[in-house]
RNA sequence: GCUCCCAUCGUCUAGGGGCCUAGGACGCCGCCCUCUCAAGGCGGAAACACGGGUUCAAAUCCCGUUGGGAGCACCA
């Protein structure tokens, strides 16, 4: 799920939950080719990880079930017939080849490309013919030639100019129903009151009211369509500007409290300072009313940066649990116990959960070898200060943080060294690394025993 | 090309005629703190696209220009 259907899918959310209205959600897959069983999980479980629930819809149920279009077929041919009855579609013969040239020669002649209404004015002879050679046949939606007025909660009313809109397929030559048809239909029989989506929709909503107005809908929806979300360049955001799945962040160790935050201000404002805001506050707090007009760029440094603080936030034990995923992932055995230790020492330097892997590895594996950094250190301070420090440990006492702090101290001042030049080989012998967690709160959560294994080892 | 939408720091945004020498946040820079890395604290640079109106007064209203975006599918 792309993050951009997240954030439209989160304004639904909490415009529905912030009025007290029923979340319907619909599985909107009439191109049976382009949607698989695969990704409606995946659509379903990033909305439950985002913590989006749905009154009526899949794996609910509701009133208006089945809620996925392709279990609906036989209601949109119904009332594609009616449409027909109606006066208000028509079969076209077209073929893709003859569209293409039409449309190329409105475009040469500087003319809109919609389609140009020839199959609408078929005489019997022409349309027998047709028939008689099994052309396939497209059924459209016969547009009036009227001004339609968009009364958009977002942008205002918005006009579309008579004649502008051209008449659309709704129903395809295999006899599928195509978006425009099967989601009018639905709007009107789920009773529809209100549908927000993306700005790129907007054009389609006169051809929605059309098709409600002549199915004899008694009210339309009221619609808002929301800014896009954009690349850093302005692009529409695609894989190129880094992740744009919704999974893709669950799995890089975003929290989903953050990424709903992070996405709720993407087009909204609580007010001019407001920046965090919790689950609640946002249902208590959003409406359509504060939806900016302008796409707004995708900033990762900004969420980057608010994961880390929401992780910062998290109590101790529920950031241990959220932990645990990524270190089996890694391949790294904890013992919760000791991980719940060491959670507070790490909670505030990190933005993403697997980059307590990292740092924490040292408590859970003896395979310690020295990155690049680390043997620089260890090669500078040389054997016999780490032998020193080797002593000093074991004779720090007692083994807790203010101890071996002391021992440290102690061995880095006999050899004239200030704590940074002091620690840095002890911390490079143990953690295998020039960076870790803080160094006597590291090595008490060790133990004397592997510490000194460790540091003894590193002499050479 | 046609139709529609949009225009405040690099980015997300506040602002709706006088409270604006334009506020907040990310990022950036500097300082402080400091055992590494972070986090945190303090400070700083940084924007009303342009041109015309309207008005005593315009970032705010109107028109135009320019620039960006979306749509114009038997995709959704």
């Amino acid at each position: 799920m792309h993050v951009g259907n997240a954030r439209t899918g989160l304004f639904s959310w909490l415009f529905a939950r912030h009025h007290g209205g029923t979340f319907i959600l619909r599985v909107e897959d009439t191109d049976a080719s382009r949607v698989t069983d695969e990704a409606i999980d995946i659509l379903i479980d990033s909305l439950r990880w985002l913590g989006i629930d749905w009154d009526e819809g899949p794996e609910v149920g509701g009133p208006h079930a089945p809620y996925r279009q392709t279990e609906r077929l036989d209601i949109y041919r119904e009332k594609a017939d009616a449409l027909i009855a109606g006066g208000h579609a028509y079969h076209c013969f077209c073929t893709k080849e003859e569209l293409e040239e039409r449309r190329a020669a409105a475009m040469a002649r500087h003319e809109a490309p919609g389609y140009d209404g020839r199959c609408r004015t078929l005489t019997d002879a022409e349309r027998r013919a047709f028939e008689d050679e099994e052309r396939p046949a497209a059924l459209r939606f016969h547009m009036e030639d009227k001004e339609y007025t968009v009364h958009d909660l977002v942008r205002g009313d918005v006009h579309f100019a008579a004649g502008s809109l051209r008449d659309f397929v709704i129903l395809r030559s295999d006899g599928s129903p195509t978006y425009l048809l099967a989601a009018a239909v639905d709007d009107l029989l789920m009773e529809m009151t209100h549908v927000i989506r993306g700005e790129d929709l907007l054009p389609s909503t006169p051809r929605q009211l059309a098709i409600l107005d002549a199915l004899g809908a008694p009210a339309h929806p009221t619609y808002a369509h929301l800014p896009l979300i954009v690349g850093a360049d302005h692009k529409p955001l695609s894989k190129r500007h880094g992740s744009v799945a919704v999974e893709a962040f669950r799995e890089q160790g975003y929290l989903p409290e953050a990424l709903v935050n992070y996405l709720a201000l993407l087009g909204w404002s609580k007010d001019e300072s407001t920046t965090f805001l919790s689950r609640d506050e946002l249902i208590e707090a959003f409406d359509l009313d504060r939806v900016s007009h302008n796409p707004a760029a995708f900033d990762t440094e900004k969420l980057e940066w608010m994961n880390g603080h929401y992780i910062k936030e998290l109590q101790v034990d529920d950031l241990a649990a959220r932990l645990l995923p990524f270190f089996s992932e890694a391949g790294v055995a904890v013992e919760p116990d000791v991980l719940s230790e060491a959670v507070p020492l790490i909670n505030e330097r990190m933005k993403f959960l697997p980059e307590a892997v990292e740092l924490l590895r040292f408590l859970f594996t003896d395979d310690i070898r020295p990155n690049e950094k680390a043997a620089k250190l260890l090669a500078k301070a040389g054997p016999d200060y780490v032998r020193a420090a080797a002593t000093a440990l074991e004779a720090a006492d007692p083994w807790t943080a203010e101890g071996i702090m002391a021992a440290l101290d102690g061995c880095a001042e006999a050899a004239g060294l200030n704590r940074t030049k002091g620690w840095q080989p002890v911390r490079a012998a143990v953690t295998g690394s020039n960076i870790s967690p803080p160094l006597p709160e590291s090595l008490q959560l060790l133990g004397r025993e592997r510490t000194l294994a460790r540091v003894r080892s590193a002499t050479g």
